[in-house]
DNA sequence: TTGAAAGCGCTAACAT
DNA sequence: ATGTTAGCGCTTTCAA
């Protein structure tokens, strides 16, 4: 079959026998400027012809483009995934927005190289997950242009940028999940994450100990932390919980329970612990971060704290899209409340 | 700081006291057209203000733009977390492409929807992971323009489209599995699967049989397969594979040996086996397909099949960007070889 | 109620 | 070696 050119809005208003003028302001909703016929006329010539707009047209005209930048440390994380399914699902209900993926790896060069070519195509609104902690270069982005929303990192108080943050209350995931295991006897207890400190990580850290602290058992638990040695892989946090659990192993300090800063860790933590010798839930009781799915197939199943992805999904597409259409709207933080999913990998402590 | 409007190729000509017409020129590499002394005053034009060439306009031009379309059935499935990723990375390399991710869910709705608006935005080349098995609307997006690479299955033999076909070599894929089980001396194996039949998953059954039937055990082999019965979600295959699980505790049929249609069902089974307090391996060995690194993570490790990933990514956006270039392309059908990675889910049979 | 026309930023054919 | 210009498909102002 012949590869037809794309019709335009030139042939929908040959077709309809009125001007592309006309055409053009039925396709934006201006139907009060027309007769009914005159619509129904050019209705019935885009159908017949199949015809969309061209974006890059209208784009080169209006500036805007239904089109929304995610930018993730590596979508083969699934917790990434699970998330970039559920902004995806968003952006098409909001507006019937399309997402353009980006994967950094952590790099910062990446991030900012990301940013220059969503410009670029003329996007101008981008959902941004980075745990980097030098944010400069957001700065210069935002100044030409770029609406950015961050994800699972609270705002730092006295930083100057235009950003809203959307946000699992990390300090009530920590304390919910140190809570359980205070809940369930547990006494002795650990926080299990890499040693690159992020600011989510750091408020996992506070609701832990503030939990602890409130059970005055705060002298008895520790931190417990390892570098990740290699380049950002699909492994890094399963081999960074691997490595504690070795640790553990060979100097267990009373050990019961260990909360982990998020469920890939968990998991490289409990195959570690399991290769010692030591059994969860019988030996030490695990509590993970995210609830992902997989938690549910493991054995033990993972306990986990869940956060509701869907809806903070929903936030920030709504923020990113308000924000594009009125950048003196003021920066919002939005915080959403974890619950804790109770399985098999956390027991009542065992005297 | 005020929002400065992005330079244009204009300012750029301005600043270097040349016509916009060398300055696209030398933006489109034609330097050979101007002195030396002028290229270089407009390339520090160019630094100075940071200028990035709109797209959208280039594109209204030529009617091209550095953009692929990725479709996959849900980005939150780690296989196509890991192949989105490795397709990022290939785009990036090749030719400074960028991807637009859309998910199915397997709707064939939501695949035309999203032909429809890749063209609309003028993006003419797509990675599709599918597993419709009705594919005529493929045909209407093909003769729109659209240029199609699919992933993972093999072309149909006397199909008429214009696709080019990147693939693990299914068929390899199950008879190494078997073959791998066989000469752990298993000799009552299935296959388990969920029963809507694809391409692949027929490929994959069709080597298991060939590997059992050289071993003249085929008598003793089955395929078991449960229906999904919930909208496509995130855990479906594990679900089913928990149910084949279930199965199998009731009524075990003598089976030592199971090989898996992908790693997420093999994790379902295991989880499934082990509820049911059947052992991997002692009494089941199971092999996967997918090779995922989250095998590693589980205990027992899953013995899988892995594929060169990355390198297939690399020659499926060769194809695409060659296609674009190049209609004429007569269409190939790429096949990989799967390999088999051995671990704690498969041992020797125990008389 | 409808249409004419300017112009968004760029490429490339065609001058000079 | 460099410049002039038409035009890609669309939106929108202004005129009719």
């Amino acid at each position: 079959m012949p590869l037809r050119k794309r019709s335009t809005i030139q042939d929908v208003a040959e077709r309809a026998s009125v001007s592309i003028a006309t055409v053009s302001n039925a396709l934006n909703g201006r139907t009060t400027k027309m007769s009914a016929a005159t619509h129904a006329r050019i209705e019935s010539a885009i159908a017949a012809l199949a015809y969309r707009p061209n974006r890059a047209a209208r784009q080169l005209k209006t500036g805007h483009t239904p089109l929304l930048g995610l930018l993730v440390p590596s979508i083969a994380n699934p917790s990434f995934g699970t998330l970039a399914r559920e902004v995806e699902i968003a952006a098409q209900a909001v507006e019937g927005y399309r997402v353009l993926l980006g994967n950094t790896y952590r790099s910062q060069e990446k991030e900012t190289s990301f940013f220059d070519d969503l410009l670029s195509h003329g996007v101008r609104g981008v959902i941004l997950c980075s745990s980097l902690v030098d944010q400069r270069h957001l700065g210069t982005a935002i100044d030409k242009g770029l609406v950015i929303v961050s994800y699972d990192r609270r705002a730092i108080p006295g930083q100057p940028l235009a950003i809203d943050h959307v946000s699992t209350d990390n300090v009530r995931a920590g304390e919910l999940a140190a809570q359980h295991l205070i809940d369930l006897g547990h006494t002795r207890l650990a926080f299990a994450t890499p040693s690159r400190r992020t600011v989510s990580r750091a408020d996992k850290i506070d609701g832990f100990r503030a939990a602890a602290q409130r059970a005055r058992i705060l002298h008895s638990t520790s931190v417990l932390e390892a570098p990740s040695n290699e380049a950002y892989g699909d492994s890094e946090l399963a081999e960074i919980g691997r490595a504690l659990a070795l640790r553990l192993a060979a100097d267990r300090q009373g050990l019961t329970g260990i909360v982990a800063v998020n469920d890939m860790l968990a998991f490289g933590l409990m195959a570690g612990l399991r290769d010692c010798g030591l059994r969860v839930p019988e030996d030490i009781s695990v509590v993970g971060i995210d609830d992902l799915y997989l938690c549910t197939l493991f054995r033990p199943s993972l306990t986990s704290l869940r956060a509701p992805l869907a809806v903070m999904a929903r936030k920030m597409v709504e923020r990113v899209i308000s924000r594009l259409a009125d950048p003196s709207l003021p920066v919002g933080e939005f915080l959403f409340e974890p619950t804790l999913v109770s399985r098999e990998s956390s027991a009542p402590y065992q005297g």
